[in-house]
DNA sequence: ACTTAATCGTTGACTTTATCAAGAGTTTAC
DNA sequence: GTAAACTCTTGATAAAGTCAACGATTAAGT
């Protein structure tokens, strides 16, 4: 009997000694892999997955994105931003607008009916990080979200 | 309220107000894909990703464990280390030994080589994760990875 | 003004990664 | 002792990441 079946934590906490297991890098995979696992399932009644509530969330910030700036904002190729943008234009959440200014590019602005979803998205994904910060007080949630926000956009 | 499109000030800091740029899940992904890939390109000239790298460093670790628990703790599908496990095996890295106490599970030891390159590799792995932090203080360093450990193994 | 180069969205090909089901061998439970 | 559960493995399939190239448009150079 090596292990316990149905005990699985067993096998996490041999390992939280482990080196890996202290390293930044590997953590935040791990939390990433943890979160937007958990973040799909709630989205998953709305339609939507965490790629394309980012998506949408951008396009509901007022600030009229265009498509090249999604990629670079959300770290994706131009390409895999096509049948993001493709699949919520065709449920009729966000629209494609063409760029006054410079006509290759292409805004992507919500509509009223994307707004109106982005709001229930949101407080899903609002839930999905008060679970996975459950054992955070509130200040320690701020001291996280601002240690990773230096990290995710160095000066 | 929307931002002039097209200008060519930094797309970055366009976004940062952004309620995304305020969501954790959001921001732990974006240094999930900005660390792994700088983690990738420090561990290419040894012939390691992120993956087999996680894989060696925990057949390194002396704690003997089987493939069952690097899924596990890694949180991939046990499929997903049968080709991570092959390939260092043939390179003479890593060993698959049956456990005598259950000869259903292979537990993965590091040979004397797979030693030497994962004291290379750690090496490699620090300096990605000094590059990352590069603007927070020791102090500040410690709290984040004590922070990201309690979310990535929630008591 | 006119040519050249660069940019944006898009398509397509390709590789890598993720997900799932099923099978052979082994262990556990009743 | 038989049935159920577990481990590794294979294979099929879907999803995601990477890269080159094209038409339309803009910017740069001369």
């Amino acid at each position: 009997m090596a292990t316990k079946p149905g005990t699985t934590t067993n096998t996490i906490d041999r390992f939280l000694a482990s080196e890996l297991a202290g390293e930044i890098e590997f953590l935040t995979a791990r939390n990433r892999s943890l979160g937007s696992a958990r973040a799909n399932k709630l989205l998953g009644p709305l339609g939507l997955k965490v790629r394309s509530y980012s998506v949408l969330s951008l396009a509901c910030s007022g600030m009229a994105p265009t498509q090249r700036e999604l990629a670079e904002f959300l770290l994706l190729d131009p390409s895999q931003i096509v049948p993001l943008v493709d699949e919520l234009e065709s449920r009729g959440l966000v629209g494609r607008a063409a760029d006054p200014n410079d006509r290759r590019s292409k805004v992507i602005t919500c509509t009223n009916e994307g707004m109106q979803l982005y709001k229930k998205a949101r407080v899903a994904t609002a839930e999905g990080e008060d679970i996975a910060m459950a054992n955070l007080s509130k200040s320690e949630k701020e001291t996280l979200r601002e240690l990773l926000a230096r990290i995710a956009f160095p000066q």
